[in-house]
DNA sequence: ACCTATCATTGAACTGCGTTCATTGAGGTG
DNA sequence: CACCTCAATGAACGCAGTTCAATGATAGGT
């Protein structure tokens, strides 16, 4: 019948994503307790678990929503974007490393998950990343018009995860000091070096 | 003085380190328990923490010497690489990328050992990071003769960050399906494509 | 060789976590 | 209104890392 039980279901499911959002967002998702989240939302430790299967499934949760707000960001800069498909790659690229030093803990938290081995990506997770990678192979395919699509399929991956490194790797307190403005600039220095020979 | 007590201080950090390094290798970090440890050692739970502060400092002896090996291996191949400077970038990329491959989770530990923030990364790490940044940087020194130091250096972060992403999300069962000989391809297709101009 | 002050070693106990489940109580139905 | 069903509760459980009072070995002085 979809009545009051449901209803509190679904508003303790809402009220449990935004508090752990939050709590990634500012302290990590180190700092995620179950303890806490229930004292936060005013309901009994056991009641996550009736809407949650596990803390990690609240992650997931948290997780998709920061994924698509990344993809939102990264579509908008794309609109914003000039012409020239070298350009548009770069501001993608520069807005992939704005999202995850805005959103830092948020960001990591994507990556931090714990995921039980061999266990196959959840389909959201597939989804928002098939988009990322269209918003890279349009332009990639005009830079290398001759190129056959298995392998713009595997440029657009390397790409990607060229840019991911370089933003993982320049956040990373411990490899120690490389500012905003240098991640920005080995962003664009990979992203026009590698697409110079074609100009 | 240095008797009895520190010898058998150190054969227990020295079994501890072997212990350790292969419950990583075999089992993940995750895995690494201190009542598992103390059971194999044959010693107390406590005897651990006379001779590592916490668990996380027995880890970061086990990611030296895992570094070190990565070191090594990054070193032979550089070794027996051609003359040519690009693929002396590509053959030690690759080996960078065998290496990960076949100690993928005494690799990840690399990356997943508790770092408390702000904390600055151990003198090892930095020593090892910056020979290899040493090897990236003198073939491409060879490559790009005209750029300043700076930005060579910045060029060497950036390589090495590309690559590190590559084989990062490459071997990651979640992002599903990148044989090794796409990794391989990947890397060469970046280093290749990035140094094309200069040819 | 023995005694004894010192310090290393021990493992039971402590703390903090995610998760469970017997109990309690509210919701909907005849 | 009475009854049955099932959702919510939070104390209890299991399992980590870490600590520390009690125990036992060590080394130097006699």
């Amino acid at each position: 019948m979809a009545t009051k039980t449901e209803i509190r279901r679904q508003e303790l499911r809402d009220k449990l994503i935004v508090i752990a959002e939050r709590t990634i967002a500012h302290k990590g998702l180190s700092a995620l307790r179950a303890r806490d989240l229930a004292a936060e939302a005013g309901c009994a430790v056991g009641a996550i678990y009736n809407v949650f299967g596990d803390l990690t499934d609240l992650t997931l949760a948290v997780n998709a929503r920061t994924f698509h707000r990344l993809g939102a960001d990264v579509a908008e800069a794309l609109a914003d974007a000039p012409e020239d498909p070298v350009e548009q790659l770069v501001v993608m690229a520069q807005a992939y490393h704005h999202f995850a030093a805005a959103n830092h803990l948020s960001w990591r938290a994507l990556f931090d998950v714990e995921r039980p081995a061999g266990e196959a990506a959840p389909d959201w997770y597939l989804a928002e990343m098939g988009q990322l990678f269209t918003y890279i192979s349009d332009p990639l395919a005009v830079i290398f018009p001759d190129r056959a699509a298995d392998e713009l399929a595997l440029l657009t991956r390397a790409l990607f995860s060229s840019v991911h490194g370089i933003v993982l790797l320049g956040l990373d307190e411990a490899s120690a000091g490389v500012s905003t403005d240098n991640i920005d600039h080995m962003i664009a220095l990979v992203l026009r070096q590698f697409t110079a020979s074609q100009k």
